[in-house]
DNA sequence: GGCCGTACATGACATCCGTCATGCCGGGCC
DNA sequence: GGCCCGGCATGACGGATGTCATGTACGGCC
């Protein structure tokens, strides 16, 4: 039997995904956690093969939670699963040691099918959003810039900024400036928006 | 048996959710569609029982798919499903004649019950929602507000949105200018923010 | 030690944005 | 018919935003 920790937030998705592995002969939801921060001890208590992860957590997002895993627990496989297929977070992904990279439109045969073949020592990723990964290369923002951007995303004003990222307003201005170029926008919401959708902010 | 159709967008959560269902010895889904405009004619080839919608679609959202159904198929019962438990979308549904509204972080055992309770005739809704709904009232935006509201989440500055929205770029200041003050807001970013987190966009 | 990238800052400038006053038109409503 | 509301428009004003030039400081790298 395949022992499957699951990480997902929503309950209801949760346990729709666990009654759906439970469905496959060789596979068993041994555990099911809903924080990115609780992965590690639940994966350490329950002598788990595979982890699935999904990306929007609360406490630690899934990616986060995979470099914790490969780190700490290196035998141990790691497929992730989000709602958006956004080529930073493939490579994100990947970075932090995953093995597989899945979206949540795939159907649903997908899934188990991916865990299989993981603990076959392949690599599960969609070759369109691979393409696309490799296509439009890496993050070009600083992680200042990051910061700004982030904290510019609600509508805050420079002076807000300012105040609460302890910087003069101008050199806010300065990094939203740059942020901007390098994301060919025209200003910070569009900025904020190019970041958001290639999985950079 | 209860005939269910399911319709929902993403694949995985969508036959995941049937999965779960299935588990249920009265229930049966009898029919699955991933848009909302492919509920009414699902509806109405599978003689179903209940629908349990989820709002995020393309085609239409749940909400509207609700009240096609509501005025086509008076009948059927209508399960509302949503990742975000915003007031104004719990507001919508129920003056499109949903008969229940659920959040998809709840457990999944408050499906299959809420199923149950609206094909016997009670309203299935969860009290902190609802208070929340009647406490923030109704949306305060006109169409034409809403509408260069949503037109300008994405950055665009005034005069794309006077070409795209057939307006002369001062009605366009105007109409956000009303949005932003309505809103209580600073800016349009922060309008467009806090009007997604009402639900009234 | 020199070079480069990043973090941080200032000041000047042009443009964009948000507000306000004001006006016109059409549709409900009493 | 008068009143109010919503849609549409213009012009003027001040403040916010985005760009650019310029500068200092620190760390890594060859």
């Amino acid at each position: 039997m395949i022992r499957v920790l699951l990480a997902e937030d929503q309950a209801m998705v949760r346990e729709a995904l666990a009654a759906l592995l439970g469905l496959e002969p060789d596979l068993e939801v041994v555990a099911q956690v809903a924080r990115g921060d609780e992965v590690l001890a639940a994966a350490r208590a329950h002598d788990v093969d595979v982890a699935l992860l999904d990306i929007e957590m609360p406490g630690a997002t899934g990616i986060e939670a995979a470099a914790v895993l490969h780190r700490e627990l290196p035998d141990l496989k790691l497929v992730v699963l989000t709602t958006f297929g956004r080529p930073g977070y493939l490579r994100g992904a990947m970075e932090s040691g995953a093995d597989a990279f899945l979206v949540k439109d795939a159907p649903a045969a997908r899934l188990a099918e991916a865990i299989r073949r993981v603990l076959a020592g392949e690599r599960v990723i969609d070759p369109a959003l691979a393409a696309a990964a490799l296509a439009e290369g890496a993050n070009p923002l600083t992680d200042r810039e990051r910061e700004v951007l982030r904290a510019a995303a609600d509508g805050s004003t420079n002076a807000d900024l300012a105040a609460t990222l302890h910087l003069s307003p101008g050199t806010v201005r300065n990094y939203l400036s740059t942020a901007i170029q390098k994301l060919a926008a025209r200003n910070r919401t569009e900025a904020v928006r190019i970041a958001r959708d290639k999985g950079w902010l």
